[in-house]
DNA sequence: AAACTGACGTGAT
DNA sequence: CATCACGCCAGTT
């Protein structure tokens, strides 16, 4: 499906430019390629994510990129990235936070009381390179 | 344009 | 543990 052409001559517009990407996209970019490197079964704080992606200090930021995914459906593994307290961000009640703990679960992440052990589960945390410490 | 609003984090009380 | 105050900042109102 060729959805466009790549080179149109001047059939396309008058201004055929590269059109550069925008900070923002650069930034989301960065963020969910640094979010697709959490290991199955391990989770991230979205600092550490900001923070990996070049962008030390804009947490939220990276809260912001993840919420496009909800509706956009992709396969970036947004449920591996939780608060610094070692808690689902999403909004208690919310359909969104139950699925996130559900497929944290699915991959072997424990939750004691609505928090996961960031000391066993956080990705390049607790033992280097060891997989899990149990 | 000013105010408000968050999938945040950290330090102080 | 619960609140509050800030720092941060992009998208909405």
């Amino acid at each position: 499906m060729a959805r466009r052409r790549p080179d149109s001559p001047a059939a396309a517009g008058p201004r055929e430019q590269p059109l550069a990407p925008s900070e923002s996209d650069l930034a989301r970019r960065a963020i969910l390629d640094t979010v697709a490197r959490i290991p199955s079964g391990r989770v991230a704080t979205y600092s550490q994510i900001a923070w990996l992606a070049g962008y030390p200090g804009r947490a939220r930021l990276v809260g912001r990129v993840l919420g496009g995914l909800l509706e956009a459906g992709a396969n970036t593994p947004w449920h591996r990235v939780i608060n610094a307290a070692g808690q689902i961000s999403l909004p208690t009640f919310s359909e969104a936070h139950r699925e996130q703990k559900r497929r944290l679960r699915a991959e072997g992440v424990v939750f004691a009381n609505e928090r996961v052990s960031l000391r066993r589960y956080g990705w390049q945390a607790g033992g280097g390179e060891s997989p899990l410490i149990d």
